[in-house]
DNA sequence: TTCGGAACGA
DNA sequence: TCGTTCCGAA
């Protein structure tokens, strides 16, 4: 009951695209899951848990079934899946949510800043916790700060066109760490990393690499409307769970391979 | 269950 | 580069 183009998310767009992707390759896993997480189609195979940006993956062998067949890889399991997704602990674009089965984090304040440096977060401070990091209005907006160690790395990883970069680890300084679920059992410890960068000041690394500001408003329209489709974002009832609000689909019972249909040459 | 090295491929 | 596959270790 509701159109393909999906329009309760409340993430950039260009979150999902491929073409966000670094040489605009194949779709990155990072990507799929995020895909995975707009719809609620799939929020028995995974869904949003905790606060910001924390999932769990509610049936491994369903998303690696799925990502398998994204990418054409019958024979991927969940074992093959957590690898890759290990991989992205060291570029920070997710870690682990320890004591907990199955549930990863992303780090929404590298993945955003890295796309939108110039956003202004510095008034983080009683951001609810669904905030939905995207510019609704086209203006700034703020999304939930989170440790501040997410913003360090010692270059760049995962940045798209390469226009800006460095520039993002200058505004993200979230001042608010841990995460304040009722499931902080144990916390994310983010190593001695994140006092490491901040403590060495990230301005010495970047003095000069500011560029000459940019119009905000052409920041947030690096990449337009997917197809065309605009929608409006409908009141959708937040999840209380998803940090991001999502509109409800699919039937009760419906196949997950209809939603997500094999896409081999 | 989770981690990460290693070899390999596109 | 970003996984995929395999695997030993914790």
């Amino acid at each position: 009951m509701k159109t393909p183009g999906d329009s309760g998310f409340a993430f950039p767009e260009w979150a999902y695209k491929p073409e966000s992707s670094p040489g605009s390759r194949q779709i990155q896993l990072w990507h799929f899951i995020l895909e995975l997480l707009r719809k609620e189609e799939c929020h028995d195979v995974i869904a949003w848990q905790g606060d910001y940006g924390e999932f769990v993956i509610k049936d491994p062998d369903e998303v690696a079934r799925l990502w398998g067949a994204r990418k054409c890889k019958p024979q991927m399991n969940y074992d093959k899946l957590s690898r890759a997704l290990r991989y992205y602990y060291n570029k920070r674009i997710l870690h682990k949510t320890k004591g907990k089965r199955f549930t990863y984090k992303f780090n929404f304040n590298k993945l955003v800043l890295v796309n939108y440096p110039f956003i202004d977060m510095g008034t983080g401070r009683g951001v609810p916790q669904s905030a939905p990091p995207v510019p609704t209005g086209s203006s700034h907006f703020r999304f939930p700060p989170s440790t501040p160690s997410d913003v360090l790395s010692s270059s760049e990883e995962l940045r798209s066109p390469g226009m800006f970069s460095s520039v993002a680890r200058r505004m993200a300084r979230g001042s608010v760490s841990d995460c304040s679920d009722g499931t902080s059992t144990n916390s994310e410890l983010e190593e001695g990393l994140g006092a490491d960068e901040r403590g060495g000041g990230p301005e010495r690394a970047f003095r000069g690499l500011l560029p000459h500001r940019m119009p905000h408003d052409s920041l947030f329209r690096i990449y337009p409307n997917p197809g065309g489709l605009s929608r409006p974002a409908p009141r959708v009832h937040p999840d209380s769970m998803s940090p991001f609000p999502v509109s409800p689909c699919l039937a009760p019972g419906a196949s997950w391979a209809k939603i997500c249909p094999p896409l081999c040459p």
